[in-house]
DNA sequence: GAGCGCCCTTCTGTATACAGAATCGACGCG
DNA sequence: CGCGTCGATTCTGTATACAGAAGGGCGCTC
């Protein structure tokens, strides 16, 4: 995500907090029925109870933990299962936003004509696949600002709220997924193409560009991703959230 | 809303100081721009800082507050400008609903067909003027138990989540409108071609029918709402917060 | 040997106490 | 007379201390 996402390191230890169990959920880190212990993480993590209590409530409201009765809050479940549900709210969300976008697009188009130029370079770029981890990283940077100009474009708050909330989910599950060349260069044509299109100020066009897209995103994704373990480093280390062994 | 809501008398100080801010944000006894001080609160509804703080950050989370820069957090503004962008999220949120919940309509439609009937009922019934208010509330309460019906069916959390943030700025909005007898019926009529639609298994059907709603709805709102103060007693009273009436 | 009940431990939930920051008012200066 | 600046006050943000409840482990009983 080329948006500036929460800083790890920013003032209130609240949000400190939150930033860092945001991003060890989402990273599959701390994995699907992980219980946060409020006194384990607070350790962990370098701050006091309150604040760490106060993330914990926000993790919940995005849906990132649930409460369990007594047990504290633990790390929600999420699987392929759910690819679907999340998928059909995407669409939702995304096509109604690439199409308030195309509709005030009469301001302004050429950042959007800018990006899609960006999108068909970097999908024709000749990047050896040696640098997969670059050419992602340049690809997640560039959909991030095309979802950021969208959001500013369709200027809708309950909408970008939505959306914010959803991509939470949305960078979770595709961790599961394994991406390659022929896939991001696809994708970022079809991100390309919904530029271009909200760019003309064509409505239908824009949404049915992310209908695409989406559909071959969500294919891919169903396609390549294993059932449980996301990160490259599955079997050993860690356990991030085991017992310390040193007493208090 | 015929759903439980949030009981103002739950077990947990934090959810009852939750309830009580959202049921004063909601229904206008604390206007938007009003400062929540933590201690001021605190006391109102009866209980310490630290429960209140997470209710505070609940409805940040909501959208129903924002956090000022040093200043605490503030109820959000919310105004007939607003209109447009709620609405268009609420039908991309609900059409989808519709449409997911009539696909799943072959077990049980029966509820789906019931609860048309009820609509037709409350529609035709010769309700004297003089009992808008119960009118009023029964079609509340059946305009609760169709979304719920529909949220359940459609079986999808993310979207299911969608809504009730979203539910809460429309009841938000929705309390300055004034609606009179002969749109109450209409809107009966309206949800009961909805829940035919989707007891019938008819997803296009359920989706337009929800389009047709929402437009009307959308259009006798922005017709009879009054741009400022909501409830049936401006002038007088109140003045549950500090002083406002000053602008920034 | 298995089921049940009791006690202990640990955790959450709440309240209070403390430190830093920002704001508002007043005073003095230009 | 206006503006900048300094100070006191109030507030948020954080940490700690305390009480109630739930869970797990163990022993007792049948």
């Amino acid at each position: 995500m080329g948006a500036p996402q929460h800083d790890v390191a920013s003032g209130r230890a609240s949000d400190r907090a939150y930033a860092v169990l945001r991003r060890d959920i989402v990273e599959w880190r701390l994995e699907p029925g992980t219980v946060l212990g409020e006194v384990e993480q607070a350790e962990r993590i370098g701050v006091s109870r309150t604040p760490l209590r106060e993330a914990l409530a926000r993790l919940v409201a995005d849906g990132l933990a649930r409460q369990q009765r007594g047990r504290g809050v633990v790390v929600s479940e999420v699987s392929l299962d759910h690819l679907d549900d999340l998928f059909e709210l995407r669409r939702a969300l995304e096509t109604t936003a690439a199409r308030a976008a195309a509709r005030a697009a009469d301001r302004g188009p050429e950042e959007f004509d800018a990006l899609a130029g960006a999108f068909l370079a970097a999908a024709d770029s000749p990047a050896p696949a040696q640098d997969l981890d670059r050419v992602r990283e340049h690809y997640f940077e560039l959909s991030g600002r095309l979802d950021a100009l969208i959001d500013g474009a369709a200027a809708n708050p309950y909408l970008a709220q939505a959306l914010r909330q959803l991509r939470v989910h949305l960078e979770r599950i595709r961790r599961l997924a394994r991406d390659d060349l022929p896939r991001l260069r696809a994708s970022a044509r079809e991100h390309a193409a919904i530029a271009r299109a909200v760019a003309a100020g064509e409505p239908d066009v824009a949404a049915a560009a992310t209908e695409v897209h989406l559909f071959h995103s969500l294919a891919h994704i169903a396609a390549t991703a294993q059932p449980a373990a996301p990160p490259a480093a599955p079997p050993p280390a860690v356990h991030v959230p085991g017992q310390r062994a040193a007493p208090a």
